[in-house]
DNA sequence: GAGCACTGC
């Protein structure tokens, strides 16, 4: 056995192998100043206007003025593209546009609830971009000693959690008021756009933000991400959070700096106040409301007075959705199996109900857990249906889970072919949120769902089949009436439907909030205890979080950030990942581009390699992926793939076909290692390597020891060590922990492990592993 | 011998 291993924590101090850490002063730290003051150094707006030699002409700071802009060619689409002023109208929301502009005249932040097909997404910022208030203004701001005149306001932030929402509603919007979305396609250095444009959109990898634009598209990590540069958001009038009920991390970390702006002094926006529209398809508001009404919670946002607190108003405003109505039918009894109950169910309402009415069609959508339950009850059915009696509708399976090539996704939503039969769709959790089915009637929900939960005692995460909530349950009936009168069958008693939690479990609450703990270090949150959240997770989790970044060396003994931990915020991945990165750009190392092709595959989602199910695919695929793979583990498996990937000139399409790999992710990899690259180039990091495609060589056993000692740079908490009996034990816990099938070094014994991932889900597994040294993990801690 | 869904200058 090895000594290298933490020893059992006394709750103040860690110790990994030679090195002790202490929890002492982490916790305990008052806040210094108010917290959303950042330094003025850090602000590029002023910065900027700074350097275009605004000149300080004596202007009246409190109020303001308007700034004129001439921008004649968007004054006549002021009203609109009349095409669509009819569908505009017949939306539910149309007729209370005066209210939701009259609201925000005196207040500051309304709270709406609009369910589906309300058009909130789509109208609120049409309604509100004309609003006097929303004009931008130049106002001066003081700045030290001196005082400098710089814009604030003029256009609308909305937020999505996806990148296809925020890009469609972009388009739709942009049509609507019939000016073009056009610019910068990629990135920057493209030429400069021709066109004006009320709209525009900025997701990674793609951003169209036309000059004049007023209403802006944008993820939520975009956002917080804009924040880093602009934390008082002097570019915007009004954020407008979007589906702030599926509660992400960022949302709810942006929840909290806006919240620290509107509660704020507003001497950061020169006064001018930052209006705040918060979006729900789901009645659940209470705590939302309450979040952003309660200015004096014992946060220490609350600005220097009580005054400004008091003059934020919140209001509340519920528009009913545009849905037909659905009848809810529950079990009478508990069900014992689900999928036999399942495909009982389908058959029934197959042979019991017509096949389409004057709304259309009337397919199925069933909400299962997973891909193997999703396949197990496809084939059942299609037994099943094969001895339907010939006068019958034929019936037709479609799965429809994340892990899907895209074609076969969008069979899911085709019209099936062949007029007399009706479509199944056998989905994930994916038809809740990110896709709509058309055509579904008919929508039978199994009451489950798989979630992923961190136990930060354990360091470990576990994904498993958890009771939904009522919300998910609510919001998975309505799929079956947005085409016409629906019906949800839930293979659940109404009995059960009482006991389930009104909404979810928020993100933050389930999952290792490492990088969000980064996220407020660098926006100068000295005390992350006493940060505005709507729920705040527990004091473990925020102690292994700062104690894990300590051990990333992103922050120092007094738990402020370190220059490390503010270079490691440049990279969009996660802070262990950020933290290879920058060690490999250390010369003794050496191996930045490797490292970025295998976090470019990582990340890129889940695994690229495709799950084989059959001898056939197996054999069919393994010469082929006989040349990827490498003795070392994944990590170096990944290497080899991206380079290989790279370096096929011919078809790339053709080339994951052969060897079962996920194209979609590689091509999202693809635009990460761009993305990275152009990163460490700017940062000084590495030159700009030669553009592909390059000639293949194989990694040397030497330089693949040099990109595990950086991967363990990053994860020296994920390792884990031979046991005498043949287990693996983890250096951090001394959990038993089995190499995951996944992995090529499924079945094999080494001295000792790495993992990336640490997932309980029928076993405690050490996912995407690679063989190492026992002596690395000492010998890189004590660097 | 096995994988809910997203996101990021």
């Amino acid at each position: 056995m090895s000594k290298k291993r933490k020893t059992p924590s006394d709750g103040n101090v860690i110790k990994i192998g030679d090195k002790t850490i202490s929890l002492e002063g982490y916790l305990t730290k008052k806040p210094r100043e108010q917290a959303a003051e950042p330094a003025p150094e850090q602000d590029p707006v002023a910065k900027d206007a700074q350097t275009k030699g605004q000149p300080s002409t004596s202007l009246p700071s409190d109020a303001g003025k308007v700034e004129h802009r001439t921008n004649s060619s968007l004054s006549k689409h002021l009203a609109g593209d009349p095409q669509y002023f009819a569908t505009r109208q017949a939306l539910p929301l149309w007729t209370r546009q005066d209210d939701i502009r009259r609201i925000l005249r005196t207040k500051d932040v309304l709270v709406l609830v609009g369910e589906t097909g309300s058009g909130k997404s789509t109208q609120v910022p049409q309604f509100l971009y004309q609003e006097k208030w929303c004009q931008r203004r130049r106002v001066k701001i003081k700045a030290g000693e001196s005082s400098q005149e710089v814009g604030v306001g003029g256009m609308i932030a909305i937020t999505q959690p996806r990148r296809v929402a925020a890009t469609t509603l972009a388009h739709r919007v942009s049509r609507e008021v019939g000016t073009p979305l056009t610019g910068q396609k990629d990135g920057r250095g493209g030429s400069r756009p021709a066109w004006k444009g009320l709209v525009g959109y900025s997701v990674r990898f793609d951003h169209r933000v036309p000059p004049g634009t007023r209403i802006k598209f944008l993820t939520e990590g975009m956002l917080l991400q804009e924040m880093l540069r602009d934390p008082y958001l002097r570019q915007y009038s009004a954020v407008i959070i979007d589906e702030i009920h599926e509660r992400s991390v960022d949302v709810d970390l942006l929840s909290g700096f806006l919240k620290q702006i509107i509660s704020g002094d507003k001497a950061g926006r020169g006064g001018i106040p930052l209006k705040v529209v918060i979006m729900s398809a789901t009645a659940n508001v209470e705590s939302i409301t309450k979040f952003f009404s309660d200015t004096k919670s014992g946060d220490s946002t609350s600005g220097p007075s009580s005054e400004a607190a008091s003059k934020t108003g919140v209001e509340c405003l519920k528009i009913e959705g545009r849905q037909f109505p659905v009848d809810i039918v529950h079990t009478p009894e508990p069900v014992p199996e689900i999928d036999q109950a399942l495909v009982k169910l389908v058959f029934k309402i197959h042979s019991k109900e017509a096949l389409s009415d004057k709304h259309g069609r009337k397919d199925i959508l069933a909400f299962l857990t997973g891909q193997e339950e999703i396949e197990a009850v496809q084939r059942l059915i299609e037994e099943h249906a094969s001895t339907l009696a010939p006068n019958l509708p034929k019936i037709k399976v479609f799965p429809l889970f994340g892990q899907l090539s895209i074609e076969a996704q969008q069979e899911a939503f085709q019209p099936v072919k062949g007029g007399f039969t009706r479509k199944v769709v056998l989905a994930t959790n994916i038809a809740e949120t990110s896709v709509t089915v058309p055509g579904v009637r008919y929508v039978i929900d199994c009451g489950k769902a798989k979630v992923k939960e961190f136990r930060p005692r354990l360091g470990m995460e576990s994904l498993l089949a958890k009771p939904i909530a009522k919300s998910s349950a609510i919001q998975r009936a309505g799929r079956a009436g947005r085409e016409g009168p629906g019906k949800c069958f839930r293979l659940y008693t109404k009995e059960t439907y009482e006991t389930l939690q009104t909404t979810s479990l928020p993100e933050i609450l389930r999952t290792d909030i490492l990088s969000a703990i980064l996220t407020m270090k660098a926006r100068g949150i000295d005390d992350v205890l006493s940060f505005p959240l709507m729920d705040p997770p527990g004091l473990e989790s925020v102690e292994k979080a700062l104690v894990h970044l300590h051990i990333l060396g992103a922050l120092d003994d007094d738990a402020s950030i370190t220059e490390t931990g503010r270079k490691m915020m440049l990279f969009p991945v996660t802070p262990p990942y950020a933290r290879v990165l920058l060690a490999a750009a250390e010369q003794q190392y050496d191996c930045l581009l490797e490292t970025i092709d295998i976090i470019s595959c990582i990340t890129s989602g889940e695994d690229i390699f495709l799950h084989l199910r059959s001898e056939e695919e197996k054999e069919a695929v393994e010469e082929h992926r006989k040349e990827l793979f490498r003795r070392e583990g994944d990590i170096l498996t990944y290497l080899t793939t991206m380079q290989l990937y790279t370096a096929e000139n011919a078809d790339r399409t053709r080339w994951c076909r052969d060897r079962k790999i996920n194209f979609r992710n590689m091509k999202q990899a693809m635009n990460i290692r761009k993305q990275l690259r152009q990163l460490c180039a700017r940062e000084g990091l590495m030159e700009l390597p030669p553009p592909d495609p390059q000639p293949f060589t194989p990694t040397s056993p030497e330089k693949a020891e040099l990109i595990l000692k950086c991967f363990l740079r990053g994860f020296a908490l994920k390792t884990a060590l031979l046991a005498p009996d043949s287990s693996y034990v983890t250096s951090a816990g001394k959990h038993t922990v089995q190499i995951h099938p996944s992995s090529v070094l499924h079945g094999r014994k080494v001295e000792a492990i790495m993992y990336l991932e640490y997932v309980y889900t029928q076993k405690n597994y050490a996912k995407k592993v690679s063989a190492i040294q026992a002596v690395w993990i000492a010998e890189v801690l004590n660097e």
